[in-house]
DNA sequence: ATCCTTAATGTTATAACATATCATTTAAGG
DNA sequence: CCTTAAATGATATGTTATAACATTAAGGAT
């Protein structure tokens, strides 16, 4: 018998192993909870409210879980840069690229949730250059450019 | 004897004359709750969460004030123009080129909470670039760079 | 002016998102 | 093994936002 609890979501080993390089580059510890938050997070294919990841983890393990909790591990995914929080939506999805630290641009689709990481040089130096000239020092930046993606637009256009 | 409640924030006549005008443009009525939602908006030197709104109109107004009211008030400012959001922050403030709809990108300084709305034609340019490079129709966008200003930065520097 | 329609507001309740606090357990390093 | 710091568990509460429905006010047509 197959149990269908206490499951944890499959996770690649790509995944997994870029889970441990960030966690080692980063001196944190990747614990058993919270490689199942990261699965979990990886299994869905949109972003995803801390309260439907909650209520996704408890479905696969079978068990309550408290907001602490999953915001804990939130935290500790977009600390390493495992994952990322869209502000206009306040919802979590995995890192597309996860081989640094990094904030990333999102293309978000109204239409069908959908959100893409888009690595640009030219707006990262546009955006250092807006802060410098106006004697701002950044840290970090959300963009987040919402519409409809190019799939939506094809169905539409029938 | 000077009355102390159901006062409205004093509201120089240039603003007045921008709300109407963004009102009539828009096709929306500019009613005194509405007015008064956006006086008190323009009181405040930083971006204030809804709730904080609420407490300054309770204490001008000496009446309770529900919640529905005063997102209804500022969606209704956001919609016409003269209000926008700040998604990392959850917060409001008046915009501060209410000439025409617009998003536009903020300095957001975290150390004194200042919010420094910018016009950037290059920036506008480039996120329309990299959404139309990767087939999606912007519609609108946020961007908000976080860091210290120029004020706090040289306080730090004795 | 009156009626009709739609927009705005009032009111109550509740949903959704997030953090504080303190107790307990776990794991890494001496 | 023991100590200590990190992580987790557990409970409570704070903060942000919306749903739903009743009532009032404003603007247009006759």
């Amino acid at each position: 018998m197959v149990s269908t609890t206490n499951n944890t979501a499959p996770l690649a080993k790509k995944w997994q192993s870029l889970a441990e390089a960030r966690c080692e580059e980063e001196g944190e510890r990747l614990t058993p909870a919270r490689l199942e938050a990261y699965a979990e997070l990886l299994s869905v294919r949109k972003p995803v409210s801390a309260y439907e990841l909650i209520a996704r983890l408890e479905k696969r393990q079978g068990k309550k879980i408290a907001p602490q909790t999953v915001y804990r591990h939130l935290d500790f995914l977009m600390r390493v840069g495992l994952a990322h929080r869209i502000e206009s939506t306040q919802s979590y999805l995995p890192c597309e690229h996860p081989d640094h630290l990094h904030d990333s641009p999102y293309l978000l689709c109204s239409s069908c949730g959908q959100a893409d990481e888009v690595e640009s040089a030219p707006l990262e130096s546009l955006l250092g250059e807006i802060a410098s000239q106006r004697g701002f020092r950044p840290k970090n930046s959300v963009v987040e450019i919402k519409g409809i993606c190019g799939d939506c637009e094809d169905e539409d256009a029938d």
